[in-house]
DNA sequence: AACGTTACCGCAAACGTTTGCAAAAGAATA
DNA sequence: TATTCTTTTGCAAACGTTTGCGGTAACGTT
């Protein structure tokens, strides 16, 4: 389907002006006198002139494009911080294109590649899961300014968008402390997923702290955090002789697993065992009883992401050094560690 | 940060070659000899060649952009639906672009708009809630194919990816008929909600077909489908003198809340009332007991929508013409109607 | 020997925009 | 009046790619 498409040209020749007149006076440029612009800029509107954003991007080598790469859309921690991105960037005049990884680290390197061909001015990114080739991420960083969010590596140099990770497993294991547990089990990932490692690192502290044993039978790691892995780890916990009275769960999903669990096997919650998640996602109001568990707030992630990387593209600094941008977290509490 | 970018022309200079010969042994042109077209080739993975999008888009005035806009990203739903489109565009050398409308129909002009200026190829769309204005997607089906999903209008003559809603929701209240139900209450948006309307037929069809009354006060609405309204209007229902035995959601949101109300008020799910919802949600096994619900394919839907978009970009056919395209939907059976 | 074919390649224009530089016109100064 | 300065405008090149058309060389055919 054809389109009529007004260039400068077409608004020139009717003004018999210049096409850089033109162009400059769109663009409000101070050589132009009032008049013209006045002139110009009816004439553009009249003619339903927009302006051709490829051959602008061709000349200026800009895209005004920042692409978003994540494990996927359907997360829902994802969506939030997504939408916080898209959010700050329709204040401004960047797009974004968003791919999906699925945790396939080829599938990154590919996608990574595929927007960096394209053109965009910079990359905002979660790592997948099991990430651990980091020169793709190395090489896009030679070329564009590259941001993590959310699943990161401090082995990039790069501006990375966190929460305090450590800090805020700590809180929520020493909230369960001071409602009195003593024999706290955490349901963690394998030793590779960074964030697991993380959270882990506070609950052993917070145990320190507190001078309560680090049992090794209460701590459990799966591959994927899920609800059915969540069931799954629940009930070889309870199947223990000297079971936990409380579990800390370093994602809500499988916080809802081990509810689900405990809720068949008729075990009291909080009362014989409390229960933590980790990430406020919808489901933990659905779930009774509501889940205790640490708010991420998804949505000032993704802004303050976009901001800086806006602030990256228009500096001209260099981009090739590490810098933490930390947010706040805070303990939502609810039933299942307090009635 | 400058990038060092290799051209058609530096890959010519170093073989001693034209610029249009390059260029044609790189697109596999028959004029060129196998033998140059090898050595080109290696010579542009030597420098690391890799197209400027913009220039090619420029010349050949073709973005390869597809652009998608939506109510909201974290809505599950229409996340699922993305999933879907991700996918399918993956194994595409097409990209995409999202944008949010947020359900403001102002909004969803501009950004209809902004894409277009943008050079789309065309448009996967789902309309804002309350859309009443189509002159903005008339003005844009004008340029370049419109496919609407998920939230739809037969008043724009495009092709549509859409579930029947008025025999899916006809199938759920069935259901409720065949577990014995007899005085069924509907919770449903507004009157300018399409799908919401949809559904409601359906409902009413099925009512009519066993010769159940419609009885007024059975049928509640309301602004926005959320777990709050579904708390609310279960209540309302329940003070009835003469209460429902059954309520059909018509997303799931409400029947979650209605769930809720109902376990509050100690009410037995389903034997006392019995509740179905619509789109089987991820909250709908979370919930206890699980909900009955219609499975819309979401990411059937978004398939099928990409490619029906990328046919209708590369067929020239006209596209501004009415064309359905339906998924089918089933109903799964949980706790909530059947124990 | 003259001509036609085929296979391969290069020239140069074009896409719509921005921008350095020069030019023209008018205003201000000497 | 002659000179310089300021304001406003136009010329033309450039960005990287594709592509119509023309050209050359080698070969085959009469």
């Amino acid at each position: 389907m054809k389109k009529e498409t007004t260039t400068l040209k077409q608004i020139a020749t009717s003004l018999n002006l210049s096409i850089s007149t033109v162009s400059r006076a769109l663009n409000d440029h101070i050589d132009i006198s009032e008049e013209t612009k006045r002139k110009v800029k009816r004439e553009a509107e009249r003619l339903q002139y927009v302006p051709n954003i490829l051959a602008k991007g061709f000349r200026k080598q800009k895209t005004n494009i920042i692409g978003i790469i994540v494990p996927s859309v359907i997360h829902s921690f994802t969506a939030t911080i997504l939408k916080g991105i898209l959010l700050e960037s329709e204040k401004t005049n960047y797009t974004t294109i968003i791919a999906e990884t699925n945790n396939n680290p080829e599938k990154e390197k590919d996608v990574l590649n595929t927007m960096l061909q394209f053109g965009v001015e910079g990359i905002l990114m979660a790592l997948s899961k099991h990430t651990r080739d980091i020169s793709p991420m190395l090489l896009a960083l030679k070329k564009r300014p590259l941001i993590l969010f959310d699943k990161v590596s401090s082995k990039i140099p790069c501006t990375q968008v966190v929460i305090d990770e450590i800090a805020a497993a700590a809180n929520a294991v020493e909230h369960l402390v001071n409602i009195g547990k003593k024999r706290i089990a955490i349901i963690k990932e394998r030793e590779d997923s960074y964030n697991s490692e993380k959270r882990f690192e506070g609950y052993k502290q917070t145990l320190k702290k507190h001078d309560l044993p680090i049992d090794e039978s209460l701590i459990l790691s799966t591959d994927d955090s899920s609800i059915n892995e969540g069931k799954r780890l629940a009930r070889e916990l309870i199947c223990l002789k000297d079971k936990p009275d409380a579990i800390f769960c370093i994602t809500d999903d499988f916080a809802i697993g081990v509810i689900k669990t405990l809720k068949k096997f008729a075990i009291k919650i909080p009362d014989e065992i409390a229960v933590v998640g980790f990430s406020n996602s919808s489901h933990s109001t659905i779930i009774e009883p509501n889940l205790t568990t640490v708010n991420q707030p998804g949505g000032r992630i993704g802004k303050l992401a976009m901001q800086q990387m806006i602030r990256e593209i228009e500096s001209n600094e260099v981009f090739g050094t590490s810098k933490s941008i930390e947010i706040q977290t805070n303990l939502i509490i609810r039933e299942s560690t307090f009635l």
